[in-house]
DNA sequence: CCCAAAGTGTTATAATATAACGTAAACAGT
DNA sequence: ACTGTTTACGTTATATTATAACACTTTGGG
């Protein structure tokens, strides 16, 4: 029995959906302005409901969401590839990522609840293009 | 033939050295206030070198930096633990945390230049005293 | 029906980070 | 030593990201 989106959460979810990239807060706030929206905290919050939803994520490195890749990863461990030269990114599930954070989190005595990985590069059309 | 640090660079990298935690770009500012430090550029442009020559990290998730916990970080791989209650951060160094990204960024088809792993949780210490 | 929880719209402001300008110091090559 | 280049400096102003606070509305359970 989830509660069904709301409205706001409704607009930001499915423009992060169609977008082919990350999404900074104040572009989010950009696009939805002729949906009615006018204010960041609207938008903020509209994020902050679907992060816990595990329906988006946040990329901590360049302050700004994607949609979730994966159908329902609520609760799953995902790396994220960030290309530098065209900002499309890769919502990577590795078997081997949650042991991973487990082994450093256990190394560091942290009982963990919440982590990120974040990889920044080029992807092979980028690299192929450099100056 | 390294270049000696600057003056500005001195004092943040001094800053955060000494601290407990992990300090943000303004609260290195406040601090340094006393000894002449004066706009945010100042901070900012120190911090940037220091992270280009690995001296310091930046946490992504928290807005803040912490000097390298290991000598010579030509470790630019590294993992964080990040205790939620308490601020500590512990730098954590595993060998197959590289492995791990390289294997993640492969996935994705990136050519990996920088990569931060972020895990926050509570310590020992925090976990045992929670209400 | 009533209450509590969650969401809304709004104004204002906090916190984080950079642009742009002119000057000065450091340094390599001639 | 002189030049040009690179790097750093100090400063003012501004851009970007995020939240506080308030009054009101909607929602859903008991």
């Amino acid at each position: 029995m989830s509660k069904p989106l709301t409205k706001n959460q409704i607009l930001v979810l499915d423009t992060l959906k169609a977008a082919p990239k990350p999404q900074t807060a104040y572009s989010l706030l950009e696009q939805l302005k002729e949906h009615g929206l006018k204010a960041p905290p609207q938008i903020y919050r509209a994020l902050e409901k679907l992060l816990t939803l595990g329906l988006i994520h946040k990329l901590e490195s360049i302050n700004s969401f994607v949609a979730c890749q994966h159908s329902d990863c609520a609760h799953q461990i995902a790396g994220f590839a960030i290309c530098d030269g065209c900002d499309q990114v890769s919502e990577i599930i590795d078997d081997n990522l949650e042991s991973q954070i487990r082994s450093v989190a256990k190394t560091a005595g942290l009982v963990p609840k919440k982590s990120t990985m974040e990889i920044h590069g080029l992807c092979r059309s980028c690299k192929g293009s450099e100056a």
